[in-house]
DNA sequence: TAGAGATAGATTGCATACAATTTAATTGCA
DNA sequence: TGCAATTAAATTGTATGCAATCTATCTCTA
């Protein structure tokens, strides 16, 4: 009974569980400190790509925070009516829209400064585990 | 340049956002299996804990799977819908639901049965990652 | 034993996600 | 050059997720 052909059917013994739920639980704790901004975490992804490069479009966008237009199209308009972001068509090529930072939403980015930090100290894991953590994990996402 | 103050707030000096993409590739993935059985990946991790518990209420099934709710009450209706589970009030405590696999849901687990080998092969990590991957997500689980 | 507090599910409202399709603009080639 | 193929966003439809609230039931004690 302890070996039985169903065992791999168990939530303990699959890998994508645990990887499901901790990022369900560790985006939980960023909404904790994200709603003093108003942003949700997707939304917060969306603006640290912007916090760097200032202005790109939402394709160039979408392969950065790995969200298709079906997704991005309405939350880019949420940050747009929270006056963060513009959307522009390109003048260039009129499919592009191009997403920039409002001065408003250059400004954010102090404010969330210390979001980094505070999440740092709620996730219970040393430095080499995290360090680990992260290399396997973006081994993940470069050979899926 | 390259070290700011705003630098912690880059995409790609966060554990989060990985772990967040890598969860959502991975369990894309599964779709591309589960559709041949008519679940989406939620609805799995329900039937896996019902492939071996057969029976438990709304909250037990609540905490195993991480969800609450307003998540699992349509989701189960779901279940519902397509006979692989039965809801049924608590004689004995009405405010249980008492959710059953039925014999066609039962039944469903050997059609699953080769999912987990699939997935198995196209997650490109050592048997060692892997647990060390485990081990980590296991730990953040008990103590986040 | 009545009623306050606790508990389990359901409901509502909002915000993702993503597949599939549609629309508009651009490109490349016969 | 004309038009088929391609590309970028937007739209549509379905399925989560979760906070907040509501409802029904149960428990416990004054």
């Amino acid at each position: 009974m302890a070996n039985n052909k169903y065992q791999a059917l168990e939530l303990e013994n699959q890998l994508c569980f645990p990887l499901y739920a901790v990022s369900k639980e560790i985006i939980a704790k960023y909404h904790d400190y994200l709603k003093d901004i108003d942003l949700t975490y997707t939304q917060y992804v969306v603006m640290m790509v912007l916090w760097k490069e200032k202005s790109l479009n939402v394709k160039a966008l979408g392969e950065k925070v790995r969200l298709d237009s079906g997704t991005l199209t309405p939350l880019l308009k949420k940050l747009e009516k929270k006056g963060f972001i513009t959307r522009n068509r390109d003048k260039e090529d009129e499919r592009n829209v191009i997403i920039s930072l409002t001065e408003e939403g250059d400004k954010l980015k102090d404010k969330a400064l210390d979001i980094p930090y505070k999440m740092g100290k709620c996730v219970p894991l040393s430095s080499e585990e995290a360090k680990t953590l992260y290399d396997i994990l973006y081994k993940l996402l470069r050979n899926l």
